[in-house]
DNA sequence: CTGTCTATATTGTCCGACAATTAGACGATC
DNA sequence: GATCGTCTAATTGTCGGACAATATAGACAG
């Protein structure tokens, strides 16, 4: 094979080449402080004013870096404090996040089903080999309460809490993560097909409950198999409700 | 099991109650506008002082809003052009965004590692089934480049080029979004595996040689298979290599 | 030690201004 | 006709200063 058949990324070869305004620096020079944990969550940030004096610019200079921080998630305010905290960026945000971007990509159905069948089986495996005996009478509770609540609405949002429940017992983060916003761009999908398929609850109650089972009692790859049966379930249910596969979540608007 | 062994989420009853400033409403205001597709990708936003005008607040409140926005991804400017456009958030952002929510929770190796060993196969097979004879010259190419690439940081950086291709070739979004921010913070520790275990680059050249073919021969299974031993691969060489599994991968800062 | 009050510091917003840069119009040149 | 300079107006990034609202801290009384 000769070398001309090597393709190389060709790309622009110069690059827009854009001079960074002195907010981007500033906020750039924060983050990498934060990034390097000079400075930690918890801590406090200088005031406004004090920044202004050492980056030697305007206030309004420093507060439109702090503005894009504050939307990066590293720093922010608890309560109705005034002064800014450096604060790790919560996995909620950061999947609610994640979610946007997928929605307003117009995922569909399929692709976000596909990423559940890989994820979440070695979730339930990790699960079974990490989860304690608490954390497993708490995923218990939530099944409970996926057959018990009243109507459709409810009973997805406990099935949502059902795979993060599962995610944090895996004590994986990464999981975790991959796992929240994907459950919640499926939600609304799930909501209408356990509306159209009678049996539809049935059968998840029924996979989660052998899925609980095989964690308490500690035995991953029966976890791992139930996960996949359940996984397929979802898939099944779709096709018998009639949704297409490739209907795109991102159509349904997303809480925030 | 009675009623009162389910339990709630507590939460804290009241939020913190923070009335929201006006930059605030202001970028929540265009933030909806764009979920809603009322403002779609690649539209120009007025100029500030439009904005201000419109919601007659003072450019600098437009600005504070709009570097938030900016921050988000859900805006921004191409090349060095001055006017700010809509733009589909950055798969590339987002991803970042969620490497640094990693790396800032001290991730380790083996959650990574996890990560992948779930995704990484399944990813493999979707490539294998929807990757175009084009994609797979160019993953060929990437593989040629990882073997003459000089340097091991050269070479790290094509190896996670491979993997984001495949996902690319997937065709699942969701796939590619997790793939990525996982990859860019195994990089680290992939190259201190590389330059302590002589025969990892071969090893991982062989491998990836074999998912191209089967990927090429439009094989999903064999795909698959091969991308399993990969992932197994990459562990042996870490371990290997003396690197403990439970290194965090946040020690090592992130190229950004 | 706890609760209330006051002074101060800090933030959110505004006003106005200016240099640097860009977009667009308009000819000049090949 | 297309490309290249050049000029002008528009736009952005930054600045200096100002003010009301309110959180914080200290003083003080119970």
């Amino acid at each position: 094979m000769s070398e001309s058949s090597v393709p190389v990324y060709k790309g622009p070869l110069f690059e827009p080449l854009t001079r960074q305004s002195a907010s981007l620096r500033i906020s750039a020079a924060i983050e990498q402080k934060i990034m390097r944990r000079t400075l930690r969550p918890g801590d406090a940030l200088p005031t406004e004013t004090q920044l202004a004096e050492q980056f030697a610019v305007h206030r309004s200079t420093i507060r439109e870096a702090l503005r894009r921080l504050e939307s990066a998630g590293l720093v922010g305010r608890e309560g109705g404090s005034k002064k800014l905290r450096i604060t790790r960026p919560g996995h909620a945000e950061t999947a609610s996040r994640v979610g946007r971007t997928l929605a307003l990509d117009d995922v569909t159905f399929i692709e976000l089903w596909e990423a559940m069948r890989a994820v979440a089986p070695r979730t339930a495996a990790l699960a079974a080999q990490h989860g304690t005996a608490q954390s497993a009478a708490t995923l218990e509770a939530i099944v409970n309460a996926v057959e018990t609540a009243r109507g459709a609405d409810a009973a997805v949002g406990w099935v949502v809490d059902f795979f993060g429940k599962l995610a944090e017992m895996s004590g994986n983060r990464v999981l975790m993560l991959a796992m929240q916003p994907v459950m919640k761009l499926l939600a609304p999908s799930l909501r209408r097909m356990i509306d159209r398929v009678p049996q539809g609850r049935t059968r998840i109650l029924v996979a989660q409950r052998c899925i609980v089972e095989a964690i308490r009692t500690g035995k991953p790859d029966e976890a791992e198999a139930w996960m996949s049966r359940h996984v397929q379930d979802f898939r099944r249910g779709y096709e018998l409700a009639g949704i297409a596969l490739d209907t795109r979540v991102g159509a349904t608007p997303v809480a925030d």
